[in-house]
DNA sequence: AATGAAATCGACCAGCA
DNA sequence: TGCTGGTCGATTTCATT
């Protein structure tokens, strides 16, 4: 968690998009789909995590599987006796239900993804968002449907920004 | 990927908390951890993967390693000659530097994250949105601190939702 | 569902371009 | 620095309970 950007090849890249979408493959899988030796691709993979580019392996889990199928964005505006910002988007963040938390600029100060199984558990959430110090009003929005659930990085980066730290 | 929720007992809600968090560690610690057989916790894991409540397992990259550190929240309203709502999420949801996509009840149609490096990419991106078919207006606010980056089904999880579908 | 043994795979090391 | 090949330890698989 050290370098800044830059300082990736071809090769990191790829590598990188294959781990993104599926790091539960054989080493020798990921060797024959992009050419290089298993002993490299561990080394590639090493440098990555200690680089901090890859901040983690995890599981993804099916929010579906636990009846977690309701979805909201809530637009959190807050009394501005300024500098508690912080601490009250951490408070936003520790509530349960509450999956992202967004500190934004404009008229609204949070914006704020939750995710909970039912209305009445939803009311819970918005509930105890309203009974953080310093939360002045809230105004919620259902989710009907979610489109790319994942965060894909290097699929979702623009050809200007990938060229950009690519090297050679 | 086929069955609905509930059938979790307080082991396999432990396994998920930990593999969720951090699926890089070896099955001994697991193991460990969880007070089971080696062997068990790869059952439980495969059955998990089996039943789809492991989507799969990724490599989380840290996005400012590529200088992607200007995040966008657009919302996006469309004119309402209904029906093509699913296909214009698809749109935007392909377009490059566009992470997550939800479509929303109310007065805004869609709530869309993006992520670049610098404000001509996001005017890029913006001015792609608004050249997606059907789309109507778009309204930005910049991010200026991300909380809970990434999402943690279990550990969102409010406690009625998990007593739920945990049991015995 | 869980176990232990046998086959397979990944992590690490010394050396090389 | 980036890579190779080989070794050892870890993991996956499977027959068995």
């Amino acid at each position: 968690m050290t370098d800044a950007n830059g300082g990736f090849d071809e090769m990191d890249i790829e590598l990188l998009r294959c781990v993104e979408s599926d790091f539960d493959v054989s080493l020798d899988a990921l060797s024959e789909e992009l050419d290089l030796s298993k002993s490299a691709v561990h080394y590639r993979l090493n440098k990555l995590k200690d680089r901090g580019v890859i901040e983690g392996v995890t599981a993804d889990l099916d929010p579906l599987s636990f009846g977690l199928d309701m979805v909201a964005i809530t637009e959190v505006s807050v009394t501005h006796e300024q500098g508690y910002s912080e601490s009250i988007g951490a408070d936003l963040a520790a509530l349960a239900g509450v999956e992202q938390v967004y500190y934004t600029m404009g008229d609204v100060d949070f914006v704020v993804i939750s995710r909970v199984q039912d209305r009445t558990q939803m009311n819970a959430v918005i509930e105890e968002m309203v009974a953080v110090e310093g939360v002045n009003e809230t105004s919620s929005r259902f989710v009907m449907d979610e489109i790319t659930s994942r965060p894909r990085v290097i699929d979702a980066m623009p050809e200007a920004a990938r060229s950009r730290v690519v090297e050679e």
